[in-house]
DNA sequence: CCTATCTAGTTTAACCTTCAAGAAGTGGGC
DNA sequence: GCCCACTTCTTGAAGGTTAAACTAGATAGG
């Protein structure tokens, strides 16, 4: 048996098509903006940034995958294309002989340390000098709950029974 | 001369990485809720969406780019996918012979109908069940100003000294 | 130990997106 | 009418993403 849908209100819809909107547009603008000035897109310099981030600049590929909400394979791809530019190294981790580290360059790091001004101006322009320091508020409390609905969830959730 | 950048605050940050956060994994989830579903991405269906809306089922190719804030290019390459699956139907435009008008098929609207109801509840599990109506209201606002600040503007508008 | 099962990461092929280039048609100025 | 610049849309190639299959190593239970 199926339940009637529940169809989105008018201001649902209209909050609905300006997310699509603007979502859409922004990640665009972005992946424009870093691939002219730093050759490479939006998801990859979130890897560099994540890297950067992380003591020593490295971190097990698993778990770049899981904090830069990949996949895996993604993942794969995207390091293996980063390690051809140089940006990125692979190292055997020492504990876990399955395990790679993703290891930030200094080369990486330099691209990193020149791009990330231009980047921070173009998000800068995009959504934090439109917005009040109010919206910023609001706009985090959203997305923070709407990140944590998201979230993969082990596998036991969807089955109560088990618990 | 470049000025010294200004990063951003830790508020804007935390937002920053919660927007970012958020929009992967929405995307990511329709996309696959949609694959699994409808037997296409997100973007596909939101194009026999509008198509959907549109008087007569149809709009030029032109048109519907700039409502899907996509490019042309990839719009020729969507519909060329979507007409080998027989939802749309392309046809030369009467007024203009290098125009071409993209036509919602009956068997389009029949996989659109079957399929709303489920993407309708997965956005509403993602997003609106989650949020208080202030908080929807809010989210629209922010993502109007966002999206007008980055539709793509008259070239006149960058060289201010030829108005 | 030994085996079954799980986890880490990669690979392949199919599909999607982007960029640059190009074919075809329009329309204003002379 | 003719040219030239512009618009519409498509194409092809290069690169990115996905899903599923696969390799190799870890781990738990007997």
């Amino acid at each position: 048996m199926t339940t009637a849908p529940r169809w989105l209100s008018e201001q649902e819809q209209r909050t609905w098509r300006a997310y699509l909107q603007a979502t859409t547009l922004l990640e665009d603008h972005l992946d424009r903006q870093l691939q002219r000035d730093a050759g490479m897109p939006h998801v990859y310099y979130g890897l560099l940034v994540q890297l950067s981030q992380a003591p020593e600049r490295r971190l097990r590929m698993t778990e770049l995958a899981r904090i830069a909400k990949i996949t895996r394979s993604r993942l794969s791809h995207a390091v293996a294309r980063l390690e051809r530019n140089g940006w990125v190294r692979r190292e055997d981790c020492p504990s876990d002989r399955r395990g790679q580290n993703a290891v930030l360059t200094d080369e990486g790091y330099a691209v990193l340390r020149q791009t990330a001004p231009g980047h921070v101006a173009t998000v800068r322009q995009a959504m934090f000098d439109r917005l009040t320091p109010e919206q910023v508020g609001q706009l985090g409390e959203i997305m923070r709950i709407m990140a944590e609905g998201l979230q993969p969830q082990d596998t036991d959730a969807d089955l109560p029974w088990l618990r």
